[in-house]
DNA sequence: GCGCAGATTTCATCTGGTGAAATAGCGTTG
DNA sequence: CAACGCTATTTCACCAGATGAAATCTGCGC
């Protein structure tokens, strides 16, 4: 964002978008913090979230924050991609929330995207202090557990782990989804990195493992 | 779209809105059918698609034509998540798909925005003639089945029904959500008119009312 | 009261978006 | 194979419309 070489063909338009992708990534904000977030003056970042919230792309909240609106969600349709997706979401669903509830950490499942990993879906933890807000958002593949968990090439390996790679203080355990003999998923479990030392995480590696293969079962009986 | 006496208070950037709602909304399509969805000058429309495509907000295929790409599908995803109305989807997630796959029709929940009716979620019948598409849609309230479930003012009354209202050839049954003193969103069961004769949905009907049901006691467990 | 941190309005300036027209490519028809 | 129709692409002179610095307003804490 900061210096680009490439020449400008839609300033406001290209605005725009820089403020609809802060909004995905960093989650909900304020006028001067997007402003400063995507290095456009607060007075022309009003005016271009005007617009947006005019047509429903984002909503203005009681306390002046903007969050993502409904029209972004209609974005999800028309794609071979989308159904794909979705139906992953749908069967994944609860055995996210089997591992949360098992582990007390947020649960992800996660897709390779070009040459980054999206997360899809989560179940968040039960412990006050856990992981939130990765869904939509794409992390690179390299030096990364949910990026090694993908591009695996052996299935039945143990789980990946990482500490501070995409962020400092994250933690993650992650382990593949195979199906047939391609990787179409992985599972990765976040959270602060404090709890994530290799000695504590025996139990949820394991369960990380566990959750991948009762995954791998469901899509199996489901295609 | 066509002639808005509403101040422009960007041009590119709405114009840039408009083809990514084109996109969202009629499907894949190639510039010079965009230009005229949009009504928009074919160079301009180019112009715009290029920046999209550059950023990966659209795609364009071997054949010339536009699909939204995996920047808008993140987005998305994470509107999906992230929304005010996360707990409400994630509850009845199950139930809908449950009520879709008792009556073979799609299953929505909706709630009041404003004064529209918003789908928010989803899950698709299961007949090959079936209703797909209208997360993130608002609908009117008056005159339509939603919009007669969400202003409900008194608990336990029998499912509201209506055909052709939105679009024609659209039939639905729904019944409101209560929790507390207040409906706080609606189940709403969608297919093709033809099977919504009111002969035939007696069923649904019930079906759709244990829909609304389970959801208000799983919303009331959890809060 | 004062100071601070946001949100909002204003408006003179000029950039960057605009679109008509011309060009190129491609499949089809007579 | 020339002529036609349809779509994508490039160009460029013009000026509407975006821009952002500065001023103003609003709410909050002290």
């Amino acid at each position: 964002m900061a210096s680009n070489a490439t020449l400008h063909a839609s300033r406001s338009a290209e605005r725009t978008l820089d403020l609809l992708e802060a909004l995905a990534d960093a989650g909900p904000a304020g006028l001067t913090k997007l402003a400063r977030a995507t290095d456009i003056p607060t007075s022309t970042t009003l005016r271009h979230l005007r617009v947006l919230t005019e047509r429903r792309w984002v909503e203005r909240r009681e306390d002046d924050t903007y969050v993502l609106g409904p029209r972004a969600l209609r974005l999800a349709i028309h794609t071979e991609t989308a159904a794909t997706w979705s139906r992953l979401r749908a069967q994944s669903q609860h055995h996210l929330q089997h591992l949360a509830e098992e582990t007390g950490e947020s649960a992800y499942l996660a897709v390779r995207s070009g040459d980054e990993a999206l997360y899809l879906a989560t179940a968040e933890g039960t412990k006050t202090i856990r992981h939130v807000g990765w869904v939509g958002r794409a992390v690179p593949l390299e030096g990364t557990a949910v990026g090694e968990a993908l591009l695996e090439n052996e299935p039945a390996g143990p789980p990946h782990r990482n500490l501070g790679a995409v962020e400092i203080d994250v933690g993650a355990i992650s382990a593949a989804i195979w199906l047939g003999d391609r990787v179409v998923a992985a599972v990765s479990l976040l959270g602060p990195a404090s709890r994530f030392e290799p000695a504590d995480t025996h139990d949820s590696e394991g369960a990380v493992l566990d959750t991948a293969r009762s995954i791998e079962l469901s899509l199996r009986d489901s295609s």
